[in-house]
RNA sequence: GCCCCCGUAGCUCAGCGGAUAGAGCACCGGCCUCCGGAGCCGGGAGCGCAGGUUCGAGUCCUGCCGGGGGCGCCA
């Protein structure tokens, strides 16, 4: 089922056509009517006629007959379009019926490479990989959701010269207790203490350096314990993902040392291409337009003076085997906007050497940092950063004392309990996290996040519940999965009747569901489908205070009223679903 | 100094070049006390400043002001 929008937008474009081929109709939402198109108004110039005329001819030549009750012509050449209440009945029949919810499927799948997370090993994570988790999680869910193909990678930090320290440090305290640290999640202390030791002791620096050597050049007993490290800092990350309940999985993994092999390569081919230059003693490509403090051309140091690869090497060697050998054909890297320079010269150098082709896209999902009450990076009394962990066991914690407070439902045994508060807390971060613009900072605030009012996670959640409930309420059996009462249950309920202002509002609402996702996923915008949701919520909520459900006044009304209902609860999960964000059935 | 992001109501945020800039919280006034108050209805209050482009600018361009970040061997 093509959803609302391009169904008008189709008829309107064949109107369009007649007068200038590939005009852009200009097809929106407004208040002023259903849809509003205003397409006229720029074409207007193009061809030196006054915009009523185009408007008027548009609407001559549109056929739309079928799907609105009224089209008006008004203010400067506004095109207003009012449906009819029959079109919207049948379209959000079609929606409660379709097990897809009416969601188109691309018509030209891709292979995306989502990255994101990419933890430190040996180093705790923190609120900074929150925001690159979830976000890429949502991705990753409502691109899978949309039909393409999603090969996520997290590319952990799992190489380079601090690993050098990190070792002598673990031949230092032992393997035992290092292992017993870093499967614990005592990270901090771990990275701390072979920082200490690095600063305050020439001797364990010079063996960190030699140890780096022994690293590099592939010494198997120093890989041995690197690989302990590793390991047991995966485990680590994967506790993580289990509480925050994302799809990242070892397979997923990726880290730089991945790439380490390849690098060399990298430097050669550059080489061949004619785009290295010696500089100061490393070897770097100098990208066109970029330029430093002082105005000379900013390079991408490829091999540092030293002889070292830099992570520059390592973002280069990711986008050719992205390219080469996933065969990715869009590539999103969820990174804090910081990076952002550092990725357009990357991408930029790819373009040049020939690696990152016109048809493969690359692009940078930045987002900004979570800020505390002062509007100051988020940190700890202490000062430092907030551990990832804590933070969410504080979210399930406070969770589970706001429903032991409302007490919503006495039935829920502790396991169910304890399964909400996960759902409620987990998904309030998220939510917080998601409902706003990526590219903003924003504010972390505990009680306005978990609070039941409001733009928040527990608010969908305590929607969609509250929905269910009326099923429940209902006499047991009496609708299948598709909303609609059952034969067997001697029910006539075929049709979904849009009679009230409340019922329509909520029609057109749920028939934006398709396009609401659609935008989220173009523009890698999470935000969109939460202010999509949180409108739907609304518009029920006030439909639910003005049209009895359970109590309609006659049979077909009530079963239509369910069908809505019903909709309604499945777009709510099935959006929260593809934020990440769980929605129980009961709270 | 240069580059990037951001400045919208008291607070937190939406706003796709289109008509009268929207929510939530907080505040004020009504209503419901009925399917789990996610109550419902109404009210006050705002686009950092100055130019420009356009029939039309919160949205695009330029310059200021303010906040954050980045600017060669950490990643």
């Amino acid at each position: 089922m093509p959803d609302l929008s391009a169904v008008l937008a189709g008829r309107l474009q064949a109107a369009f056509d007649t007068l200038a081929p590939g005009a852009d109709p200009v097809l929106r939402p407004s208040d002023r009517a259903d849809f509003q198109a205003n397409g006229a108004l720029s074409l207007a110039r193009r061809l030196g006629l006054p915009p009523t005329e185009i408007a008027d001819a548009v609407v001559r030549a549109a056929q739309l007959d079928d799907v609105c009750e009224r089209v008006e012509v008004s203010g400067p050449g506004f095109v207003n379009l009012f449906l009819s209440t029959s079109f919207v009945e049948r379209s959000v029949r079609e929606m409660a019926v379709d097990p897809a919810l009416g969601v188109e499927r691309t018509d030209a799948p891709e292979r995306v490479v989502v990255t994101y997370s990419h933890p430190n090993v040996a180093k705790e994570m923190h609120v900074g990989h929150l925001r690159s988790t979830v976000i890429g999680d949502a991705l990753c869910r409502m691109l899978e959701h949309l039909g393409h193909e999603v090969v996520r990678e997290n590319h952990i930090g799992d190489w380079g010269t601090p690993f050098g320290m990190l070792i002598e440090h673990l031949v230092d305290v032992g393997e035992k207790t290092a292992i017993a640290e870093l499967s614990v999640g005592d990270l901090t202390g771990f990275y701390q203490a072979a920082r200490a030791s690095f600063d305050g002791d020439d001797e364990f620096k010079d063996r960190s350096r030699r140890r780096v050597v022994l690293l590099q050049s592939g010494d198997p007993e120093t890989l041995r314990m690197w690989s302990v490290l590793v390991q047991h800092s995966i485990v680590y990350f994967d506790e993580v993902y289990e509480k925050l309940g994302v799809l990242l999985t070892d397979d997923d993994v990726k880290g730089e040392s991945f790439y380490n092999p390849m690098l060399p390569q990298v430097l050669k081919d550059l080489e061949a291409a004619g785009l290295l230059v010696e500089d100061a003693g490393a070897l770097c490509v100098f990208p066109p337009g970029f330029t430093n403090r002082e105005g000379d051309p900013l390079p991408l140091i490829v091999q540092k003076s030293d002889g070292g690869f830099g992570y520059a090497a390592t973002d280069l060697a990711c986008v050719r085997d992205r390219v080469d050998v996933v065969g990715a054909t869009r590539m999103l890297y969820v990174v804090g906007a910081p990076q952002a320079q550092h990725l357009q010269m990357c991408f930029e150098v790819s373009r040049m050497a020939g690696w990152l082709p016109s048809r493969v896209s690359a692009v940078h999902v930045p987002f900004g940092s979570v800020l505390g009450a002062d509007h100051r990076m988020l940190r700890t009394r202490a000062g430092t950063s907030v551990r990832l962990v804590d933070l969410l066991d504080e979210a399930v914690s406070r969770a589970a004392s706001a429903i032991a407070e409302r007490g919503r439902d006495a039935d829920l045994t502790e396991e169910e309990q304890r399964l909400v508060a996960r759902a409620l807390g987990i998904g309030a971060v998220k939510y917080a996290d998601l409902s706003t613009d990526r590219a903003r900072d924003y504010v972390f605030d505990w009680e306005r996040m978990l609070s039941f009012e409001g733009d928040t996670g527990p608010y969908l959640q305590y929607a969609h519940a509250r929905i269910r409930s009326i099923f429940r309420r209902a006499e047991s059996g009496t609708t299948g999965t598709d909303g609609f009462p059952r034969e067997e249950d001697g029910r006539a309920a075929s049709a979904i009747v849009v009679g009230t202002p409340e019922e329509r509002a909520l029609a057109l609402s749920l028939l934006g569901y398709g396009a609401a996702l659609h935008s989220a996923v173009d523009e890698s915008s999470p935000s969109k489908l939460c202010a999509y949701l949180y409108a739907l919520a609304t518009t029920f909520t006030t439909f639910y205070e003005h049209c009895p459900v359970l109590r309609a006044p006659d049979e077909m009304t009530r079963s239509s009223r369910l069908a809505l209902s019903e909709t309604t609860a499945r777009v709510l999960a099935e959006g929260l679903g593809l934020l990440g964000i769980e929605s129980p059935e009961r709270m």
